[in-house]
DNA sequence: CCTACCGATCGGTAGG
DNA sequence: CCTACCGATCGGTAGG
């Protein structure tokens, strides 16, 4: 593609209608209209409405994943942090995401499953990947003992839904800045799963 | 309404349709198909595709509404039971619908917004009522001193979409049976408001 | 980026 | 519940 500028400014005005119709309920002239065009005019930059939707979806995927590989390099130098450290930086990281662009966010949650069937299938197995560290980190920390001893694949469900429901409540314009919401989220997060009991130092606890 | 089970069978196919691919991604025809009638036909017993939509989210607002009063009546008939029996009672029912009948809950959770405007509005009134109670007992749990000093609005946000995530990610025909379910998720839910502190030292200390 | 246009499908109605 | 049909809109193409 050559006018990036303007492909960029189909996707978003693309985003803001498929979030808030829907990939099916938006027709090509509708996201035409947002930008004062022809509906016909806007295959001069894209080769179909499902392709204008991958590209929002990929790309929203991408910034999941590379957000996620960095809170757990970056904010984790010793590859033996607790659980609950590298649980809070992968909270945080998404959050990141979705607060950042809340709009894509939106859309690749709820809209992925437009997706035509190789693409949709693609989504679902990074989706998978991307809960799985979610899984594995539980699992580390139930089996540590830091964690109460939750089900890996119930409680990853149940943080990484509570985590992109976000998109269907928050306000960027409203009174909780990114970073508190982040917080809020990463103690609610951390005492689903945290043991009741005080660490017993020296039992089976963890590192010194 | 005369053909009341022909009727229920319709919304039956809808519900299952608007799920797997939207309100605006399901024609009338797609479902008059999984009934094996002409498109036209679905006339017969059906005002409007709106109509059946509104049938399928108007009956699933009530349930989830009656079973939230049953709940914190039935299952608290002091009216000072603490806050986390109440949530706890709270969690249970809405799960309870939702794993009755998923897909309905899903056309709920995710096909509102496709309503009509002041049909849209009068649901999205009820689900922030349905939503306070959540608010009021974090609310009344903080204030207590039982709960961790959350916000109630976030924590109630956060629970609510954890909760309507089921929907996503459940599967009736799966290991997990909807009572284990609930338990889980209410033992989740729990902990993330409750305070770490034990409360009352010495009183309410769990095992050894 | 435009005008002009395509076949297909949409929700819904008429009249049995 | 059917056949026959309606105007509107759909995603997309041709040819500038």
């Amino acid at each position: 593609m050559v006018e990036t500028s303007r492909r960029r400014e189909i996707e978003d005005a693309a985003s803001s209608l498929f979030r808030e119709r829907g990939y099916s309920g938006t027709s090509v002239r509708d996201i035409a209209r947002a930008l004062d065009i022809q509906g016909a005019s806007l295959y001069a930059h894209v080769t179909s409405k499902q392709d204008v939707l991958w590209s929002i979806v990929e790309f929203t995927a991408t910034r999941f994943e590379t957000a996620a590989d960095a809170a757990l390099a970056g904010a984790d130098p010793m590859p033996v942090a607790g659980p609950g450290s590298r649980l809070a930086a992968l909270v945080r990281a998404h959050i990141g995401v979705v607060t950042d662009d809340i709009e894509r966010a939106s859309v690749f949650v709820h809209e992925w499953r437009s997706l035509a069937a190789d693409r949709r299938a693609e989504i679902g197995h990074r989706r998978d990947a991307y809960e799985g560290r979610f899984r594995t980190i539980v699992a580390d920390g139930v089996e540590a003992g830091t964690f109460a001893p939750v089900d890996p694949a119930v409680a990853a469900a149940f943080i990484l839904t509570a985590l992109n429901g976000i998109v269907a409540w928050y306000r960027p314009d409203g009174r909780l800045k990114p970073a508190a919401l982040a917080e809020a989220y990463a103690d609610l997060v951390l005492r689903a799963v945290l043991s009741l009991e005080p660490e017993d130092p020296g039992s089976e606890a963890g590192p010194p």
